[in-house]
DNA sequence: CTGAAAGCGCTTACAG
DNA sequence: CTGAAAGCGCTTACAG
C-alpha cells in the first residue's frame, strides 16, 4: 500500500507532471491520459502524500479551529456546524481546545498552528491584544465567532439587544426586583459578550427607571458557577423577584439551587437564561435564543472564501436571536416578594 | 517570517544536519553548538515545517479523532479528555465528527485520514467489519472507545453490569412493571453498548421472575428519541412504574414527557438514567455513573503508548461504573401502578 | 561531534 | 497536451 505518483505514472506509462495534474484536475490532459491516469491510480489505490503536497504547494488543506471548552454545549455545537462545512469542503480541522490558563498560554507560546494551517477559527475564545497579534502573524486568515478582534471576519450575535429582549420581558411581566448572574472579572480584549449583556441589564433598569436597584452576581458561565450565584441572592438581606442569568448553563446552577432551596422557578422567583441550550426546554427555561449552529456554519464559510483566497475586506455577521419563552418566567404576584 | 532551517544553519555557522540533529535534541551534538543553534533559531524566529519533516520522517505528528456526535455532552467530554493529553504530548489532533449516514460512508469512502495521521481514535462510533478492516489498512494503531473492534485497543466499561446496578435499584425499591428505553434497531458490529444495556435489562427481569414483563420502546439515543418513547409509554395499555433508559439524554426527554403529562419523577414513576450526564444533577436524574473524561484520558494515553511503538497485544480497559441515587426514583407505591 | 548527499513525494514554471 | 528538471524543507544513514 501507499503507493506514490511515480509509481502511477510508471503505471500509466506518463510522466509524474501529468499525473499530478490528472489527478488534480488542473492543466490541459487529453481526457484519454487522464482516465488512463485515474484508472491506474484506482488499481494501485493511490493516495496522494499530504505532506509532500503541502511542502510542495505550500498550503495545507487544514484549517485550525480554537476554542476554549469544547465540552460545553455551545463550543460543541459550534464546532460540530463548522467541521461539517469544512470536511464537506475537504479540509480537515485540526482542534485545540484551550480553556485553562495554562493549556491557553502554551498555545500561544508554542502556537502549534504555525505553518500547519491554512486558516484559523476561533470560537468564542477571549483574545488579549497580543493574542490577536500572535494569529495575525500567522499571516493566514482569521474568522472569529463571538469576538470583536480587528482585522479578522467576526460572526456573532447582537448580545445587547439580545440581553435587552430579556429585561425587556421580565419588568413586562412587572418584575422590578431583578438580579443578574453573569460574569464581572475583567475580561480580555475584544470578548466582551459578558459585558454587553450585562450592560444590557445595567441599561434597561436604567431606562425602567431602577437604576440603582442592579444586583450582580457573578457565575463565571459554568453548571456550578451559576449555583453558586443563586445561593449567593437566596441567602441576601435582598431576594429579587425575577434573574436575568446570562447563559443557559448558569442557569441550570441557578434552577439546581431553587430547587434545593425549595423554591419554584416561576412561581416563586423567575429566570431567564441565554442560549437556548438544547436542554433549556426539559428544564422548562425561559430564555434568549441564540443561532448557534448558523453562527458555526457562516463562520466555516467565510473561513472557506478566505482559504480561496477572497480579498475582501474583514466582515462582520450579525445573525438574529429570539425570545423563547417557556415556565420559569411569570408574572411578578402583587403581595410576595417586597423584602426592603 | 517563516525562516527556513538552512538560514539557521547559515546563521548558526553549522550544517542543516547538525541543526537538524541540535533543534531535536537527538544524535550527539556538543552543548556548544547546540546552544549556538537555539539562538540563532530564535533570533530568526524559526518554526519547523511540518510538511517537510513529516515527509522525511515519514510520521506526521498528528492523530485522528472520530466522532459521531460532538455536540452531544458524553462526546465532548470525551475529545475533551483525549485532546488534553494529546495536545499536551505535543500531538495534533484532527477530528472527523461523521454521525450522519451520508458523512459517515463519504469519510469510510475517502479516509481523509490516509497518510495523515500516526494513530486513530475512534470514540462510540459504531462500526461495520468493513470498516474496520478499512482502518486497519491505514496500517497504524487504531484505539476505540465503548467499541469492540477486534485488533484495537479497547478502552469502556461493563455496560451490563452497569445497567445491572441500575435495574437491581429498582427492583429493590419494590417495582416489578419496568419499561426499558433504549435502542433496538440493528446496530453495526462491535457497537454493543446499547445491546448489552437492553440484555442487562433482560436478564434482571428475568432473574427476578419477571421476564415475560419486558417493556422495550426504542429512543434513539437522543433527547427528543427519549421523549417520544416515553410519550408511547405513557400512552400505552401498560404504565409501567419505572422506567430505565439507557442514556442520560433520553431521560432528559422522558423527563420532558412526564412534565408534559403533568407527572412527577419519584413520585408518580421512577426513571433511572446512565451516564451521570453534566445535567443529571440538576435534573435530579438517578442514573449509573460512568468515568467519561476518564475513558478519553485512558485512551489518549493508549494512543500515545503505541504511537512511541509500544508493541503489546491489542488491550482491554474496563473502567468502573457507580450508582448515582437521586430524586428520580423511589420506592414502589403500594396502591397505585396497578394498572393490568 | 559534524557535514555532504541522497531522499521523502509532490508541484510548477518552462520548453516543446 | 506532455515531460524534464528544479524545488519545497526537512531527516538520516554514511563518512570522517
Amino acid at each position: 500500500m501507499a503507493s506514490s505518483l511515480d509509481e502511477v505514472a510508471r503505471q500509466a506509462g506518463v510522466s509524474p507532471a501529468t499525473v499530478s495534474r490528472a489527478l488534480r484536475g488542473v492543466g490541459r490532459v487529453s481526457e484519454a491520459t487522464r482516465a488512463r491516469v485515474v484508472s491506474a491510480a484506482a488499481a494501485l489505490d493511490y493516495v496522494i502524500s499530504p505532506a509532500a503536497s503541502s511542502l510542495a504547494r505550500g498550503t495545507t488543506g487544514t484549517v485550525g479551529v480554537v476554542v476554549p471548552y469544547v465540552e460545553r454545549w455551545f463550543f460543541a455545537t459550534l464546532i460540530s456546524a463548522a467541521e461539517r462545512v469544512l470536511r464537506e469542503a475537504g479540509i480537515s480541522v485540526l482542534l485545540y481546545n484551550v480553556g485553562d490558563q495554562e493549556g491557553r498560554a502554551r498555545f500561544f507560546h508554542e502556537l502549534p498552528l504555525r505553518r500547519r494551517v491554512d486558516a484559523v477559527l476561533v470560537l468564542s475564545l477571549p483574545l488579549s491584544a497580543s493574542e490577536v497579534d500572535l494569529l495575525r502573524d500567522l499571516a493566514v486568515p482569521v474568522v472569529t465567532v463571538g469576538l470583536d478582534a480587528p482585522g479578522t471576519d467576526c460572526v456573532g450575535i447582537d448580545d445587547h439587544a439580545a440581553a435587552t429582549s430579556a429585561m425587556r420581558h421580565l419588568l413586562h411581566l412587572g418584575h422590578r426586583d431583578i438580579a443578574f448572574i453573569g460574569e464581572d472579572t475583567p475580561v480580555p480584549l475584544g470578548f466582551t459578550t459578558p459585558l454587553r449583556r450585562r450592560d444590557a441589564y445595567r441599561d434597561a433598569l436604567h431606562e425602567a427607571g431602577i437604576a440603582d436597584g442592579a444586583l450582580e452576581v457573578p457565575g463565571g458561565f459554568t453548571i456550578d458557577g451559576g449555583e453558586r450565584a443563586m445561593t449567593r441572592l437566596l441567602s441576601g438581606h435582598r431576594l429579587p423577584t425575577a434573574v436575568f442569568v446570562a447563559s443557559d448553563e448558569m442557569a441550570f446552577g441557578a434552577l439546581r439551587a431553587l430547587r434545593r432551596a425549595g423554591l419554584r422557578p416561576g412561581r416563586d422567583i423567575s429566570l431567564i437564561g441565554f442560549d437556548d441550550h438544547d436542554l433549556a426546554d426539559v428544564l422548562d427555561l425561559s430564555t434568549v435564543a441564540q443561532p448557534v449552529l448558523e453562527q458555526g456554519k457562516a463562520a466555516a464559510q467565510i473561513l472557506l472564501r478566505r482559504v480561496r483566497g477572497d480579498p475582501d475586506e474583514p466582515s462582520r455577521t450579525v445573525l438574529d436571536t429570539h425570545l423563547v419563552l417557556r415556565g420559569s418566567t411569570a408574572p411578578q404576584r402583587e403581595a410576595a416578594g417586597e423584602h426592603d
